[in-house]
DNA sequence: AGCACA
């Protein structure tokens, strides 16, 4: 009593910009927290649903004397703080600043909110946690750490992912290889694809793909995000904006391409090539959706797409029954040439008479010059030709033997 | 109706 001059409370009564309030019903919201302490002051943060019946929160006032004002008010006032008719009682935290540990999606505004599935929700938490905790996620491999995703927050509380020109592909259900060619094929069709760097994470692949500038990346993860690389429900990406904006990867290798290097005798290959540059297929709406739900039109309508007149991509005569999507899977199960040899994929359970995916006429461009794996090259590529003829027997490896440009190679440059 | 979480 005479300690504290308010006596009617065994709890400390120092008071503090963090008020608590306890007999809010369950179901309390942030926002009807917000109602009814706003009027007393600028509300800097709130923790609700706290406690084992939820009916709990904290309330913190940007200054002292709001808090002050907010229990003085209620104290004596006649009428009770009262949310959704239920009195609320208020006191003084003896905390004195709210520690927003909100789990996800408990109230908007939450900075930290971290709703990423999978493998990008641990890079998102290596740029959360920062780097003062032993991290389980930091990626093995350094690359892995590009996928990080930078988190945001919008106006109204909701996480918002920041825009990238590099997107970071996380590839579900891999059945079958998807090599750096693949990639390049599939995200060309909504710009220049600049670099393209694959890697594993936690027994994941992804990869990262580089475009010019972010509204070529936006259109192109608005596009493919969900959709699968294969039909089947194979390859399926999700997409998410890099922090990166400029990748630095191995120009030629079996995991990452930079396609932005002047390859000076590259080019001039590629120049001499009779063959127009490669360019995914799926554009063409006619050559019908092969995944569910595929509702996206070509994603370019517009310039990106075929500069340069440099139109049919292959001969049309390939198109048909081809899969709008991708193409040019340098691996493709089912055939012979992999049956035996193409690392984990190989065992991909596709019926080597009847491929859904049609492969064999879907490839672009042969080879396209990728780098895979010596003896994945090999069993690929036996005769180590790169022929229509290979192309429509479904042998068509993207493969470049010993680095050579071979005639169909794409004119990764020639846009 | 009585103080969260790293």
């Amino acid at each position: 009593m005479s300690t504290s001059g308010q006596p009617q409370f065994r709890y400390t009564q120092t008071p503090s910009k963090v008020l608590h309030l306890r007999n809010l019903p369950w179901e309390c919201t942030e926002e009807e927290l917000i109602e009814l302490c706003k009027p007393f002051g600028k509300i800097v943060n709130t923790k609700c649903n706290v406690g084992a019946n939820r009916n709990q929160a904290f309330v913190e006032f940007g200054d002292l004397n709001q808090a002050i004002s907010m229990v003085s008010y209620y104290a004596s006032s006649s009428e009770p703080a009262q949310v959704r008719g239920k009195t609320v009682y208020i006191q003084y935290s003896n905390r004195h600043e709210i520690v927003n540990n909100k789990s996800p999606g408990d109230v908007p505004g939450n900075v930290l909110l971290v709703t990423i599935e999978g493998v990008e929700a641990g890079t998102l938490a290596l740029t959360l946690f920062t780097w003062d905790y032993t991290n389980p996620y930091l990626p093995v491999n350094p690359t892995a750490i590009e996928g990080i995703v930078q988190p945001a927050v919008g106006a109204d509380g909701k996480r918002k992912e920041l825009e990238s020109n590099v997107l970071l592909a996380s590839i579900e259900n891999m059945q079958y290889a998807v090599t750096v060619d693949v990639l390049h094929t599939v995200f060309s069709a909504f710009g220049t694809v600049q670099k393209i760097a694959i890697f594993e994470k936690n027994g994941q692949t992804q990869a990262l793909v580089q475009y010019p500038d972010v509204n070529t990346a936006a259109v192109a993860r608005e596009a493919l995000e969900g959709h699968c690389i294969y039909d089947g429900g194979y390859c399926k990406l999700h997409l998410s904006y890099s922090r990166h904006t400029d990748l630095n990867v191995k120009a030629y290798s079996d995991k990452s391409r930079d396609y932005t290097i002047p390859d000076i005798s590259l080019l001039a290959a590629q120049q001499a090539s009779a063959l127009p540059a490669a360019q995914p297929v799926w554009q063409n709406p006619q050559a019908g959706p092969m995944y569910p739900g595929n509702d996206f039109t070509a994603p370019g309508a517009g310039p990106a797409q075929y500069p340069g007149g440099q139109v049919a991509p292959w001969d049309p005569s390939m198109q048909a029954g081809r899969p709008p999507f991708v193409s040019a899977p340098s691996t493709y199960p089912g055939q012979s040439y992999a049956a035996s040899s193409v690392s984990s994929y190989a065992s991909a359970p596709m019926p080597s008479s009847s491929s859904p995916h049609t492969p064999t006429s879907q490839i672009p461009s042969p080879g396209a010059s990728m780098g895979l794996s010596p003896g994945v090259q090999a069993n690929l590529r036996p005769g180590g030709v790169s022929s229509p003829s290979h192309l429509q027997q479904g042998v068509s490896p993207n493969v470049r033997p010993g680095g050579a440009s071979p005639p169909g190679q794409p004119a990764y440059y020639g846009q």
